[in-house]
DNA sequence: TAAATATTTGACCAAATGCTCATATATTGC
DNA sequence: GCAATATATGAGCATTTGGTCAAATATTTA
């Protein structure tokens, strides 16, 4: 068993207990998974960006529904919007000059959902 | 029913489809429910904090542990577990000079586990 | 007490982010 | 064709963010 002295050498050429780090490493994603799951909560994270999704998660909606919703302008609704459709976390369709936006599948709603939930509590 | 004429005109006023708007309007959370959403979801969207979360999931870990773990300086790792620690997203024990920390509680797990779990198609 | 060292913290900096504003594009109705 | 207008897009800008570096703090061991 390690003394107190042991691990802290070992910190200093970092990382101390190679059980519990091999165990770790076993648990973390190659980098492209990482950065793909990293991009998607990025795209969610944003106040903004998570208002539009609450909202198309009840109903399909245009452009300037959505801003009227979030409170701000079209354009930067629209970059926003852009940045969703990168992300594949919308679609749309257009009818005329209108866009009518919608969410693209289901584990969105659920990802939304699941983090709207957990912040219930005041924090 | 409204013509395209005077839906243009509707969305001038900015919205234009007061139902579908209402709707919406009831399916978005609160502001301070968005905003501790959002705060949430930016903290694990961090590709190194994603990393870390994984890693605390699979066992508890000390700073430099984290430090070897996610390729970074143990000061990086140690301003992203502050952000994790006021988020009550991980606790820690000290040990002496070590620090062990653990994730806070399940629904974490959960949150970051659905995340990979959607991130696994190339895109 | 003193040296070693794991962790924390503050100052600073480069990169990313989200908005505005101006402009481009596309579609409708005259 | 032309005016109106919903949406998209690029440039510019202020803020945020994630890192480094240096220094502070705390704990162990000699």
């Amino acid at each position: 068993m390690p003394t107190a002295l042991d691990r802290a050498a070992a910190c200093e050429e970092r990382g101390i207990h190679p059980e519990a780090l091999e165990k770790a490493r076993r648990a973390v994603p190659d980098e492209a998974r990482v950065a793909r799951a990293s991009s998607l909560l990025k795209a969610v994270s944003d106040p903004t960006r998570l208002r539009i999704l609450a909202a198309l998660a009840a109903t399909e909606l245009c452009v300037c529904d959505l801003a009227a919703l979030t409170g701000t302008s079209e354009s930067a609704v629209s970059h926003q919007l852009r940045l969703l459709r990168e992300e594949r976390l919308v679609t749309f369709r257009k009818e005329g000059r209108l866009a009518y936006y919608r969410l693209m599948d289901h584990h969105v709603t659920e990802l939304i959902r699941s983090a709207l939930e957990h912040a219930q509590e005041p924090g």
